[in-house]
DNA sequence: AATAACATCAACCGCAATGTG
DNA sequence: ACACATTGCGGTTGATGTTAT
């Protein structure tokens, strides 16, 4: 009964990768690309479990990764899908090329939370919050009631990038997490970015469209190669690169 | 200079969703 | 329809770096 675990608990290393793991997983998976991750550490020589391989991966080691912290625009499309799809982090990190769901969980929980309530906006619900009421890192109180959220409810403004803001989108009046809000079929902007056509869209460049990203605010600018520069310091320069799709 | 407190982020864990026979 | 395997997701932890005292 149950089923296995995801590997081998004997002789599975854990802890932060080495530049040697690394390399050998890079060099598997530009080699073979991304098959069965069960199988990826003994094929590739590694002794760490599948999982683990898989968030390396996804989470560092991905060419068409970006790096640096997001910047003014990206920032404001994170608040912005955060107050329509909640913590649905793979969802909000869909809409950022080159961005991870763990790097903008943590960038969402290391400073953009911060950065909310300092502005008076709840960041769970994305409401104005009363302050002599609810201190920061408490935003729902159960004597918070939805009444007040909702006198303050217009008073929400995420600025403009092209997308409506929290505010206008929310006809609920629940306090409630932000779920019901996620109906594609009543919302063409959720439709749409939980459409394919959003992910395969590469026109969105936020370091091209914020102004005040400068190469040196963002540089993850030229990331391809400055990651094909680092594989050369792992003396890797011999990657299949066109087998990356 | 020492160290305590705080901030950051890579990585882990457990569960849910999905795929397959 | 079911059981099991695999993958993906979100919450959380802990190591490390930075700042304050």
């Amino acid at each position: 009964m149950g089923r296995q675990p995801c590997c081998d608990k004997l002789g599975v290393k854990k802890g932060p990768w080495t530049a040697e793991e690394d390399k050998k997983l890079v060099n598997f998976l530009l080699a073979h690309g991304q098959c069965c991750w069960r199988a990826v550490p003994k094929l590739a020589g590694l002794r760490r479990c599948g999982k683990s391989c898989r968030l390396r991966w996804t989470n560092y080691l991905r060419p068409d990764l970006k790096r640096g912290l997001l910047n003014e625009a990206e920032e404001q499309l994170v608040i912005d899908l955060h107050s329509r799809l909640g913590n649905r982090w793979s969802k909000i990190a869909a809409g950022l090329p080159g961005r991870t769901d763990n790097e903008i969980k943590n960038h969402w929980n290391t400073h953009i939370k911060k950065k909310l309530i300092k502005m008076g906006i709840d960041p769970i619900t994305h409401e104005p919050l009363r302050k002599q009421v609810t201190p920061p890192e408490m935003p729902c109180k159960p004597n918070n009631p939805p009444a007040d959220l909702e006198m303050n409810q217009q008073n929400v403004n995420i600025p403009e990038h092209g997308i409506s803001s929290a505010a206008e989108s929310s006809s609920s009046n629940e306090s409630q997490p932000l779920e019901p809000n996620l109906k594609s079929e009543d919302d063409p902007l959720m439709s749409y970015i939980l459409s394919d056509t959003f992910l395969e869209d590469l026109t969105w460049d936020f370091s091209a469209s914020s102004e005040d990203s400068s190469p040196a605010d963002n540089p993850a600018e030229d990331n391809s190669l400055a990651w094909f520069l680092d594989c050369k310091d792992f003396g890797v320069e011999d990657f299949e690169l066109g087998c990356i799709n």
